[in-house]
DNA sequence: AATAAAATTAAACAAATGATTAAAATACTT
DNA sequence: AAGTATTTTAATCATTTGTTTAATTTTATT
């Protein structure tokens, strides 16, 4: 226990590296990011980038692999939890997944716009899927409403949840509503969102 | 009755670079876009591009603005209109828009992207937020359940219907499904949703 | 048909950008 | 301390890219 404990930052040039770029790719995204860019975020030489990570190209997939797994790694778990009720989990997940948005707020922009121009699939496809179509939540789900299909049901509890995050350059930079007036009305949601959904779920189709 | 109809596409070299445009830029978006994509994809020489639209970034604006027109001037007329009904809006702006997303399906990733990154605000400012909130869309919300905040229940419609499409990219080229199952999905969810919705609006708080 | 205006083309330019190189500085090993 | 490996730096390279130019072709006007 009187070990030097791990929690310092790690203050190395190629973290400084990574960070800078998770920082920049995330705000201007692959192409609008010049390698100069990340250098000068991060406070080191230029020839650094390529030093540490052989190309701006393998910088991205490697922060992009990271960002994916925050956006998709961080529910996956509690969806095919095998002991949690769909109640419960419908409440984490609306509580933990807003929380997170907050901290990351544009990570959903993001993602989803670089999977949609990126040729590469950043391993979502070996693991999204097939995982969900067999999970208990899919069950769970058709446990409680036989009419409803699941993957509607996923598309919009997780809708309801990240989309408000999407939108927020409309209401932040062009909208009158201010930053923290966007992070309380997300904040409000995490209460709403359960009532909302199992609403949908007991709705008669 | 005998006048030769206007309904001839434009085959304009003008025309057939904001088509080039449209297509390039919704797809790769402003910074994955050269000037040379969009000149290949008109058929035309390279310096017409600046020829008829004087910049990249000048015609960037152009497309935007109509994108921008294409993925909120669609709703806000219906939200506004004074004399339907709110479950008339709500069937009315589940169908038609969703039509226009299947459509569009890159439309919205494509606006909410770029509008994060650009400066400008394509009019957007002026138009949206101050016709919303004295619509009639807000007061008949507040009519319908004073416990709903009239923003918090129109992220949620909206999201219901675009988020979706913001996800395709997972589902086409990551996921195991197809364009046309993702459209049968997308079809299917235009009668669920104003049931859903209208789950929202009586949900008890 | 002659002339002016508009449209189109090929070539080139200047700036930006990802990447590399070779030398210098720092850290590590013996 | 000497020698080796690693890290950092400044400069440079080769492409790419948005834009311009000047010449040519096409269209419109008189």
């Amino acid at each position: 226990m009187a070990t030097k404990k791990k929690v310092e930052v790690d203050t190395s040039t190629e973290e400084k590296i990574k960070e800078a770029a998770r920082k920049v790719f995330s705000q201007k995204g692959y192409f609008g990011t010049r390698t100069r860019d990340i250098a000068d975020e991060a406070g080191i030489n230029l020839a650094l980038v390529n030093y540490y990570f052989r190309s701006k190209e393998k910088l991205f997939d490697l922060v992009m692999q990271e960002k994916v797994y925050q956006l998709f790694g961080t529910i996956v778990p509690i969806l095919i939890n095998e002991s949690l009720s769909l109640g419960v989990k419908i409440e984490i997940i609306a509580d933990t997944y807003t929380d997170m948005l907050i901290e990351n707020p544009d990570l959903p922009i993001m993602v989803f716009n670089e999977l949609k121009h990126n040729p590469h699939d950043f391993g979502v496809k070996v693991q999204l899927m097939p995982a969900l179509l067999e999970s208990s939540f899919f069950r769970q789900i058709h446990a409680r409403n036989k009419d409803i299909n699941p993957v509607q049901f996923l598309l919009s509890i997780i809708g309801l949840i990240v989309f408000p995050f999407i939108t927020k350059p409309i209401f932040t930079s062009i909208g009158g509503i201010g930053k923290e007036e966007f992070y309380q009305l997300m904040n409000d949601r995490k209460r709403y969102i359960p009532i909302w959904v199992n609403a949908i779920l007991d709705a008669k189709i």
